[in-house]
DNA sequence: GCCATCATGTAATTAGTTACATGATTAG
DNA sequence: CTAATCATGTAACTAATTACATGATGGC
């Protein structure tokens, strides 16, 4: 028996991975721009950290080279195992649930501030928030264009329901600052 | 010149552990544990990350012991150039906003699964998010009892929403998954 | 006296970031 | 021919987790 099974810590970045294979085989380099983009809301990872764990998941025959392609680029699918192991890993699992979201610790601290500087980290927060919301809506467009819609599609709605409640809630604690009503 | 202005990069514990003591001085210990109650949904760490930074804090004069208690407990305290600090990073500060979120992480790879795995795998993800919706409101309540309300009380009305609306969106999954009308 | 909790640390390991390094292909 | 992008990797460092380790205090 391998010990493979008994991995049992977190190791996200793993089934980050053998999701986004599910979905369709990609190379290294394709796979770091899709955690830039859809699964960036959940977890981020750069092609450093993506290239040594696609060599260990081929290790662990969770993942295997199916093809090669122009300059020296390997297309990796998910095996019947990794696929297994993702299962097990989204029904059975036991979560962590760690959080590290720097966003939100910001805005715990948006509260310790006061007049001027409330204002406007305030008023930073919500262009911010208000410019993701925009992106997600640009985002679900190109989706609803696709000939075919990936699965993700119902956590774009998901992000979008969950910012336009930011953007409402940072509304609300930019009125509660005192007005300056002339700037300059 | 120091080079602690120098540093730029998140450092977000440091900043969490910051904001905390600025909201009152608190030994290790308490941080520890206010590391796991309000602040859990923003940023996590143990005790074994804190107490190292708290020295690192009080070296680099951003936070000072304030008094020692019973059992060798220091309780720290936050330093104007601590706030300062502070203050510099949540209104100056050019956020990474690097997320790394196992329950969303989880939530996309439901989409991948179908049947009685889905249809499982979506009622655990709501039961607990149901289960935290429950913990937030009674922290409010705890909260609302409190004799000086503390200064992140908005921030669980934040948490709470954005919960509300997880809850909703995992009920209107679980509404896509073809019933199973007989368990057993 | 014993157990729970308070209270603080360090060591070993794993995860993640930043910087370095290289080379192929394609569009202009 | 040259710049952008495709494509992959490694090295050095910092952050975070898990496990180990110790001891004080207070309630029963």
């Amino acid at each position: 028996m391998s010990d493979s099974a008994l991995a049992c810590a977190a190791m996200s970045l793993r089934h980050a991975l053998l999701g986004l294979l599910t979905v369709r085989p990609s190379t290294g380099y394709e796979l770091t721009q899709r955690f830039s983009g859809s699964l960036a809301h959940a977890w981020y990872a750069g092609h450093s950290q993506i290239y040594p764990e696609l060599a260990r998941l081929a290790g662990d025959g969770l993942a295997e080279v199916v093809g090669e392609g122009p300059r020296g680029s390997r297309t990796y699918a998910v095996t019947l195992a990794g696929r297994e192991e993702l299962r097990h890993w989204v029904v059975e699992g036991e979560p962590t649930r760690t959080q590290r979201n720097e966003t939100a610790l910001r805005w715990f601290m948006l509260e310790l501030l006061e007049g001027d500087d409330r204002r406007r980290a305030i008023e930073r927060e919500l262009a911010n928030a208000r410019a993701e919301l925009v992106d997600l809506r640009e985002a679900a467009e190109r989706a609803d264009a696709l000939p075919e819609p990936s699965p993700f599609r119902p956590t774009l709605v998901l992000a979008e329901r969950l910012t336009e409640v930011m953007c409402g809630w940072l509304q609300e604690q930019l009125e509660t600052v005192p007005g300056r009503s002339d700037p300059g």
